[in-house]
DNA sequence: CAAGGTTGTGAAAACGCTACCCCCCTGCCG
DNA sequence: CGGCAGGGGGGTAGCGTTTTCACAACCTTG
């Protein structure tokens, strides 16, 4: 159970270094084959009572802990799913990862972590390192490259789950918030309030997210009957600074509005912001909404009302289908899963004055 | 190329399934031994020119990726490093993790991520699959377990970094913030705005970190020869309720204080709150100081001012600590590795009234 | 031109496991 | 009492790599 290395130091000493051990000395410790040893592992294979007693034994005596490398190689399966997100330190992505991370770990799966940095070819190399990794699932967070790129890098051996991201129909299964569904619910909050000149703080351009936000502000403004004044519709970035540049435009245009909806939280604040270094107070001159519900979201003065993502659930959800499809429990023929959003109603939105 | 695999559908019909493409096949397009794929995909050993093309092209004609886990399995490294942390949803913890991630990056090292809960059960078991999936390295964030036990569970042979918790001296190496320093900083900073009676909502009992950042503040009250009042330090627990419990027991008791130093932000947000709803100003009336510098306290009102631990930088170095000595160009003798906090004045601190 | 490098390549032995195949018992049934 | 089912366990062939070791062909050099 010791090998023999050789360390040559300044005066030539040799060693004994402990080597992990291997199922071969749990064999020969217990007097039994290899193969009895990994019966009592796996519980492949009757055993004698006995016998699994001394194997047991020597499992502990040793403190022999399986490989899980040579175990994977035979059977071609290292219970180890990918996980790819542009950034952890953006606040919208750990809760989500929490969410994959605790059902992987009650189904036993480990989680292997890449960052994209939002760069297609940082995509491309994390996943290349998945499909050598052999890793048995992937979720794809928030990625920007094209389905068939990612079919072309990953292989089409391994179940790929795409979180937070529209993909065009028939190409992955998808997990997202039903973004359109959530811009509505912003809207009638702020119809119902009595709002009627509602501006937009959009989200970049090219974004399928901003897409069908933005598109739910338009079907509101429509189901409403109210003209849609274009001057009221702002791109900004889902920065905070893109919310306060958005309110100077408003502002400098002399526009004529009683609410904002943005299409982010950050935006939102920033919003928020500049109507206040403006002398216009919130939700008194202006209602502000926001979008995601980050942590941030209650504790700004005022606090954020906003559409809450269900996020943890939706990393769950992920991780759920992959792993079924992995274990064969499930399949994963392209679909799309929407989670409804929720209105949290706080301080930031009030009817109109007058 | 192709493996021959017999689904058994209701019709019986045989399939061709593209098996994973290995290094034999790779081999025989190139019409080479698999010693020689190795030696051009590695560049280990002399090969002539034109044979190097004939693989490398039969490399991309067939899409071959390297098996990772049979690299592994004989290199017995698996080019991995584990990160255990408590919760990845604590604002903390994140860009902590992408110091680690990105650093790990650039040595092409992979991040496999395990949550503990803080829980030490589960601790116990995410170290069991670390050295069973025989990661190069550990990276631990917060833990709770001793240090024997960690050794116990994961063996002597992976190579540990602990970041963000005191240790027994001379048990591993560990990178953390200076958090003396840093309650000292808050002190001076207080002081000098001419402050003498400060109130303390200190961390739980038990963590090395509370009682670092108490002793920070029971250090500066001596070297003021200000009598340290022990009403004056409360129990917290790191949580915003902490906070505020702590500020209602402050005010109940009729205690005269100017300053309160919060072990956290979040205390230091309940704080506040807890002064607000009392009819307090804060800075006004009470000035409050937290710790961390979480993002939340640029937000909050008054914007939090407070002492900034360089958490990217830490996760960082932790990294390059722990594959150094992983790469055997660095070691892993047992120290402490000290970063230098730094002082954020924003709005909540002013001098006294009067 | 013989002796000794280099260079380029293939055969085959690990790496630590699982899975298959086979054998040896023992007990039971006809 | 012979046959056979089935529990219990050993031997060993892979899994897909890397890494010796061996060897052939070629190039030096004296």
């Amino acid at each position: 159970m010791y090998r023999r290395r050789w360390i040559y130091g300044q005066s030539c000493v040799s060693v004994y270094i402990l080597m992990s051990v291997t199922i071969r000395e749990v064999a020969r410790q217990a007097n039994v084959s290899t193969a009895t040893v990994s019966r009592v592992l796996n519980g492949s294979g009757p055993v004698a009572e006995s016998t699994r007693l001394r194997v047991t034994q020597a499992v502990v005596d040793l403190a022999y802990e399986p490989n899980a490398v040579a175990r994977s190689l035979v059977s071609s399966a290292t219970h180890t799913i990918g996980i790819l997100l542009p950034d952890i330190s953006n606040p919208f992505f750990p809760e989500l990862v929490k969410g994959v991370q605790l059902l992987a770990d009650d189904r036993r799966y480990t989680l292997l972590l890449l960052n994209t940095e939002a760069s297609a070819i940082r995509e491309a190399s994390a996943l290349s390192t998945l499909r050598g990794k052999r890793v048995d699932g992937v979720v794809m967070v928030g990625l920007t490259t094209r389905p068939e790129q990612i079919k072309e890098v990953l292989g089409t051996e391994i179940p790929v789950v795409v979180l937070d991201r529209a993909m065009r129909p028939g190409s992955f299964t998808v997990v997202r918030l039903d973004h359109g569904r959530g811009a509505a619910m912003a809207m009638t909050h702020l119809v119902e309030l009595g709002h009627r000149r509602i501006a937009h703080v959009a989200g970049p351009r090219g974004l399928e997210l901003s897409r069908q936000r933005t598109g739910g502000y338009r079907a509101a403004l429509r189901r409403l009957g109210e003209p849609a004044d274009p001057r009221l519709l702002l791109r900004g970035d889902f920065s905070e600074l893109g919310g306060s540049v958005a309110v100077e435009q408003l502002l400098d245009a002399g526009l004529d509005f009683t609410a904002i909806f943005a299409a982010n939280d950050l935006s939102a604040i920033g919003a928020i912001r500049a109507l206040q270094t403006h002398g216009l107070r919130v939700p008194d001159d202006v209602s502000v909404i926001g979008f995601d519900d980050i942590q941030l979201a209650g504790y700004v003065t005022p606090a954020l009302t906003t559409i809450r993502q269900p996020t943890y659930a939706m990393g769950r959800r992920a991780a759920e289908l992959l792993i079924d499809a992995v274990e064969g429990t499930g399949s994963l023929t392209p679909r799309t899963v929407l989670f409804e959003p929720e209105l949290v109603v706080r301080e930031s939105t009030a009817p109109p004055a007058r």
